[in-house]
DNA sequence: GCCAACGTTGGC
DNA sequence: GCCAACGTTGGC
């Protein structure tokens, strides 16, 4: 299988790239996620290896910011179990987990984030699920030439 | 803060 | 199964 590539959203008042470098070994379970569409990528495409394109929603200008590599497939996410998480999942069956989660490690922080308009006007990036009108899914699939034309945005190329 | 778009819930 | 109401996301 050969490497694939993701766009995962978060809002940095949350989790922010920043938090992702300070995690340990820089990794940190991406978990919470309760969206259906988002759940199926994470419990059955996303695999160990694949790249990530770390993008800060909520924030001015929003943006990629770095690069991560999964390093754990889709698992039960714990959260749903856990009483004291507001991502607690009280009909969620321990037998038939809902959700899940995987594991990414920090790759490397762009040499400048690379923002949502500029993605807007980059030529290659016209399908980009991140551009879809009303796209707010917080995993994304990201083509390989769409990963390769964000890194070359960001002065490098990937 | 506003609001468009989207997903979920629940009455019927 | 339909669809209105509601809650959330996320760009601006």
């Amino acid at each position: 299988m050969a490497r694939r590539f993701w766009l995962l959203k978060s809002d940095p008042e949350t989790f922010g790239w920043e938090d992702l470098l300070k995690s340990p070994r820089k990794t940190t379970a991406w978990d919470g996620v309760r969206n259906y569409q988002a759940r199926n990528l994470l419990r059955d495409e996303i695999r160990v290896g694949d790249g990530v394109l770390f993008y800060h929603s909520q924030s001015a200008p929003p943006a990629v910011v770095g690069t991560a590599e999964v390093v754990r497939a889709g698992y039960p996410d714990p959260t749903q179990f856990d009483a004291r998480s507001k991502y607690r999942d009280a009909d969620s069956d321990p037998a038939e987990p809902r959700w899940y989660a995987v594991d990414i490690r920090a790759g490397r922080e762009l040499d400048r984030p690379v923002t949502l308009p500029e993605m807007r006007e980059a030529p290659g990036l016209e399908s980009m699920v991140l551009l879809r009108r009303g796209s707010r899914l917080s995993v994304q699939p990201v083509t390989a030439a769409e990963w390769k034309i964000v890194l070359a945005l960001a002065g490098r190329p990937g």
